[in-house]
RNA sequence: GGGCGAUUAGCUCAGUCGGUUAGAGCGCUUCUCUGAUAAGGAAGAGGUCCCUGGUUCGAGUCCAGGAUCGCCCA
């Protein structure tokens, strides 16, 4: 057994235990002694490496790595196979950066090998790091054999998941407003768009709108907070069913929801009619437009329509409609005949590809507007300022609301009528509500919430990018139309003779081959086969679609590893942070059930925020964002484990300080390895003493030794437990108890037996000290290995070891006893009422006292009574006297039960409350304790007789005054005050003892050194040593002991090796020691 | 605007099926114990259980409405 330090630097311990799992090849180990174990799955999310990692990813990660260690422990196989998300417009903006530029016909003009290239080594420019704090942190993943997004093997997998998909038709190219960032000049995802909303101010408008052919210069009024769709209006919309009102304000007459017509015009507005939204389109049809001066649209009429999407609780209840921005706009005008889907070149689009207007829209003064951004404020300024000069303008407001934002580069997002490509789960709603019914959600809430809902309202899958650096979309397309999805290498290498050794834009770009499709029809075609050149359609995969084929893909299947990936499918535990709902959660099971699988995951975690100490949100830009390197070496990995295990619910979130993690060290950390420094302490003496002499102390185990490994016992079923329904935070604070109970009443209270080397002592905290690191393996792991290593050789590493379970416990004798933890908890609580007591009367506890009088009863008093030794010791007293009957030091209070007599006497309770009040309670004690329920007592409440039970009262002892007595509930503990001379002078001995121990650790003594000891001073100390001479020459290790006046060997001590005078008493003591050679 | 969650001591958090004196730890003050512990023990100070209403014999707990904060969505 090593020695152990007392005050061990746990980061720099962690930093030796790491060593010792790359020596003894630890993680591998774990795998390869469950080689032919059942499966216990988990699926790495995979993080992007162009970035470090920062407390987010600590977090995470160690939920990651908690669950599996369990798992292992417990006799499964987890592998663990790391992973990365390699492409994505993330990856793409980083090298823009880095090469400072800034659109995609910049990208172009570097040209996409060299800029994919650049992106190929930006995603791993942080990898190194990862790796290390992977290590670092304890979290246990194979990065050897991590997968990769950009890897050809993983790209063949995903084309073919998207060739099946398209086989069972649910791939299509559609034309749909969609978010779009004009920067990036890319469709965005409904999930991606989740991502990036930001509260802003924009002006809102309200603008007056002739209606056409009024002779009463009557004026809708039309409310909207993105003007700059206003160049596309091609309608307006009203509310079919809604009230709208005729209102007179000043000279004007406006059309406008009633509803709204205070919040617009004031109270002075006069209401001149009502009539439905239905009855406005009829009655009124159209207004004068276009808004705008545009070059190819002349003035003239445009349509007021009626739909029910129009809401009349904000604005003026009148939305005007630009089918190219808006989803609804586009649906409604479709509707209405303006345009047809299908025909591109009749949605009216004056916005160019990259956010600014085309050359169509002119100015009031004759201007034209061309190339200007239209989220730009000074823009919005100008056409605000354009619209009052055609006296379309009432007023302008600014709007505060949440608009998104793209989630990488920040730019504002348009709405925009664009054609991509897209994947119809919308058809799959109810396949992936069911498969959601068979995943458990930590915390429940999710399942039926966020995520639930989220799948309820299913939108179709926008999964195509106008981007670079992604897995390319494998549709080829001829000019007839024919489209053609390749699902492998081998298919495109057939169909083109080309074999490419990378599959990325631009090389797959260049491939083409004869279009297979059947084509009778055409002039010249081959076997019926239409033979027209296929290239690929430009665009890549969004990269969520690449993760949430991570179960197939990570193993090449089903090109190889069918076995392998049968087997791993599908995940037992994945674990993200909770934004992964409509992230990864989300593709994960969009794609297994796109391509007919159940649910891919079973269980998931959902972490929350890491909030900062004052509640805000972590930011680089706010300068608030913990470096988790820093924590690591201030705390180290256990800490920060055990800070975010144990201190609160991980989806509730956590308000991160530094402090929390350093009390987590000092009261839970500190106190194991204390507990643990004890053990090895006396242990390593005591084998030495063995070594000495042979002849050992066989005892047999006391109570407190039963109780302790009871308590081991019950913890470990907890821990087992809460760990399988992942509620780390339980088992931890499980743990955290037991730690206590250990420290702080078993070692305390058997320090002696220790110091004599009972051997029960040693072999019960040696066991519980053993389970309690296999139970903290998962959460702790370097505490809980270090600990493991010094006390059982049996294996190389805690990690290796099956998690305590009742039946091996058993075998340790370590089994639960429910009864002896309650008594235990009633004699401790006793003990404290006595300290308490002892307080009171201000007595210090190295005085012994006579008696103490425990008042208790039935199974309590029982209870006590059978560890009335730890009672009587704790409390320093001769004896421990029981009174059963109060009245001899106290009386009882009776009080009703409500819990019982609630329900029974409902509306009469408190009627029933007063009765028993009224009763005299040492009546009510005795006729319960005489079991007499049946000829008990009764009260009379409303006419009704009830006997009350033992279960319907609550009898509380009370003690009288003129006693140093506490109590508290069911017991109390009187002291007998009366010191007497030889109370007295056991009490001064006890305070000798104390200080020459004290002597001893000034003077640097080892516990263990044996001394000479000389004490002079006043007769009544001297006198208190001689009465108990040989209590203080052995508590004190003196070979010797000599007094003055008696021992000539004390006077001429003044020579010895230390000295200390002390008072006790108020009576002087001088102490002299030297030690003594063994 | 909608959904979800939170709100309990200065701080971090428990609080079971609704049961009458709402707890713990930390921090603070005082005292105390110590052959492991920068630890432990005892006491003290510290509470509008976010607010209002309701249900109930009884509400921190259930219901409704509201407030504040956070998250997600439109």
């Amino acid at each position: 057994m090593r020695e152990v330090d007392a005050r061990q630097d746990l980061p720099a311990l962690e930093l030796e235990v790491l060593e010792r799992w790359r020596e003894r090849d630890v993680f591998a180990e774990s795998l390869c002694a469950r080689e032919r174990a059942e499966q216990w799955v988990f699926y790495e999310g995979p993080p992007t490496a162009n970035g470090p990692p920062g407390a987010h990813h600590v977090l995470s990660r160690v939920f990651k790595d908690i669950y599996p260690r369990f798992q292992t422990m417990r006799g499964y196989r987890v592998e663990r196979k790391g992973g990365w998300d390699c492409h994505g417009l993330p990856v793409e903006i980083a090298v823009e950066q880095e090469l400072g530029i800034k659109s995609k016909a910049e990208v172009e003009a570097y040209g996409i090998e060299r800029f994919n290239e650049r992106c190929r080594e930006s995603v791993f420019a942080y990898v190194q790091e990862w790796d290390r704090l992977t290590e670092r942190i304890g979290f246990w993943l194979d990065l050897e054999d991590a997968y990769r997004t950009l890897d050809e093997s993983y790209i063949e997998s995903v084309w073919w998941a998207l060739a099946e998909i398209h086989e069972r038709g649910l791939l299509y190219e559609g034309r749909k407003v969609v978010p779009y960032c004009p920067r990036c000049e890319t469709t965005l995802s409904s999930h991606e768009l989740a991502l990036g909303y930001e509260d802003i101010v924009d002006e809102s408008v309200y603008l007056k709108l002739a209606v056409a052919g009024s002779a009463h210069d009557e004026r809708l009024l039309v409310w909207t907070t993105t003007p700059w769709t206003l160049p596309g209006n091609v309608a307006v919309a009203v509310a079919p069913k809604a009230s709208y009102a005729k209102v007179r304000a000043g000279e004007e007459t406006f059309l406008l929801a009633e509803e709204r017509v205070r919040a617009v015009l004031g109270e002075d507005a006069e209401v001149l009619e009502r009539l439905t939204g239905a009855e406005l389109a009829e009655r009124y049809s159209s207004y004068e437009g276009p808004l705008f001066a545009l070059a190819d649209r002349p003035p003239g009429p445009a349509p007021i329509l009626a739909d029910p999407f129009v809401t009349t609780e904000d604005g003026t209840g009148i939305v005007h409609l630009a089918p190219a921005f808006g989803e609804d706009d586009f649906r409604v005008a479709a509707a209405a005949g303006l345009l047809r889907p299908e025909h591109p070149e009749e949605l009216y689009n004056p916005v160019r590809a990259d956010g600014t207007y085309d050359e169509r829209v002119l100015s009031a003064s004759g201007g034209t507007y061309e190339g200007r951004f239209v989220k730009d404020a000074a823009l919005t300024e100008e056409l605000i300022a354009d619209l009052r000069a055609r006296g379309l303008l009432l007023r302008v407001e600014p709007y505060e609301h949440a608009y998104p934002h793209c989630w990488r580069c920040g730019t504002p997002l348009l709405y925009y009528a664009k054609s991509s490509w897209y994947i119809a789960t919308s058809r799959l709603r109810e396949e992936l509500l069911r498969a959601n019914d068979s995943i458990n959600w930590y915390p429940p809430r999710v399942k039926h919430g966020r995520f639930g809902d989220w799948l309820a309202n299913n939108v179709d899958w926008a999964l195509s990018r106008e981007r670079y650096w992604g897995t390319p979309l494998p549709v080829w397309r001829c000019e007839a139309g024919h489209l053609h999805v390749i699902g492998s290498f081998g298919e495109l290498a057939e169909l083109s003779g080309t074999t490419l050794s990378d599959h990325h834009r631009p090389f797959v770009d260049r491939v083409q081959f004869q279009c297979p499709h059947e084509d009778e029809q055409r002039e010249g075609a081959q076997e019926g086969r239409c033979g027209r050149p296929m290239t690929r359609v430009p665009e890549v995969i969004d990269v969520w679609f690449d993760s949430g084929a991570m179960p197939f893909a990570q193993h090449h299947f089903p090109f190889e590893h069918a076995e392998r990936f049968r087997e791993r499918f599908p995940a037992d535990f994945i674990c993200e942070a909770q934004d992964q709902t409509r992230g990864w959660f989300y593709s994960l099971l969009a794609v297994a059930t796109l391509l007919g699988k159940p649910a891919p995951y079973r269980n998931v975690v959902c972490l929350g925020l890491i909030l900062d100490e004052e509640g805000q949100k972590m930011s680089k830009s706010k300068g608030n964002a913990v470096e988790p390197w820093q924590v690591l070496e201030t705390h180290g990995a256990d800490a920060f484990r055990w800070y975010f295990f144990a201190s609160k619910q991980p989806w509730d979130g956590y308000r991160f300080s530094e402090q929390a993690i350093a009390d987590g060290v000092r009261l839970f950390l500190k106190q194991l390895w204390s507990t643990y420094f004890f053990y090895v302490l006396y242990a390593r003496a005591a084998a030495e003493e063995l070594e000495r002499s042979p002849a050992r102390t066989e005892r047999p185990r006391e109570d407190l030794d039963r109780w302790a490994l009871s308590r081991i016992a019950g913890t470990s079923e907890a821990v087992t437990e809460r760990l399988d329904a992942y509620d780390a935070t339980a088992a931890a604070r499980a743990i955290a108890d037991l730690v206590e109970d250990l420290s702080n009443w078993y070692v305390r209270r058997s320090r002696r037996r220790f110091w004599e080397g009972d051997e029960a002592a040693f072999a019960t905290l040696r066991i519980c000290l053993v389970t309690v690191a296999k139970l903290l393996a998962p959460l702790c792991p370097f505490i809980a290995d270090e600990i493991f290593d010094n006390l059982d050789a049996g294996r190389a590493s805690v990690h290796l070891c099956e998690f305590p379970s009742p039946g091996s416990l058993a075998a340790e004798g370590a089994v639960r006893d429910q009864q002896l933890e309650e008594a235990m908890a009633d004699a401790r609580e006793t003990v404290r009422l006595g300290l308490g007591a002892r307080r009171s009367a201000d007595l210090k506890v190295r005085q012994p006292l006579a008696e103490a009088v425990v008042l208790a009863d039935g199974r309590e008093r029982r209870a006590i009574e059978g560890l009335a030794e730890i009672v009587r010791e704790e409390l320093n007293v001769r004896r421990v006297r029981f009174v059963a009957a109060a009245e001899e030091l106290g009386t009882y209070e009776v009080k009703p039960n409500y819990r019982t007599l609630g329900p029974l006497f409902g509306k009469d309770m408190p009627l029933a409350a007063e009765a028993i009040a009224a009763l005299d309670p040492a009546r009510v004690a005795a006729a319960l304790r005489g079991g007499e329920d049946a000829n008990g007592i009764g009260i009379s409440v409303a006419g009704r007789e009830h006997k009350l039970s033992a279960d319907d009262v609550i009898l509380t002892m009370r003690a009288p005054a003129g006693y140093a007595v506490e109590r508290e509930g069911g017991h109390a503990v009187a002291l007998d005050l009366t010191i007497d001379e030889e109370l007295l002078q056991e009490g001064r001995a006890r305070e000798i003892v104390h200080a020459i121990q004290n002597a001893r650790k000034a003077a640097g003594l080892a516990v263990e050194d044996r001394i000479e000891l000389a004490l002079s001073g006043e007769d009544a100390l001297l006198s208190a040593v001689r009465a108990h001479r040989s209590y203080v020459a052995g508590e004190t290790l003196a070979l010797e002991l000599s007094l003055a006046g008696e021992d000539a060997r004390a006077e001429d001590a003044g020579a010895w090796e230390y000295a200390q005078d002390v008072e006790i008493d108020g009576l002087a003591l001088a102490i002299e020691l030297r030690r003594r050679g063994s």
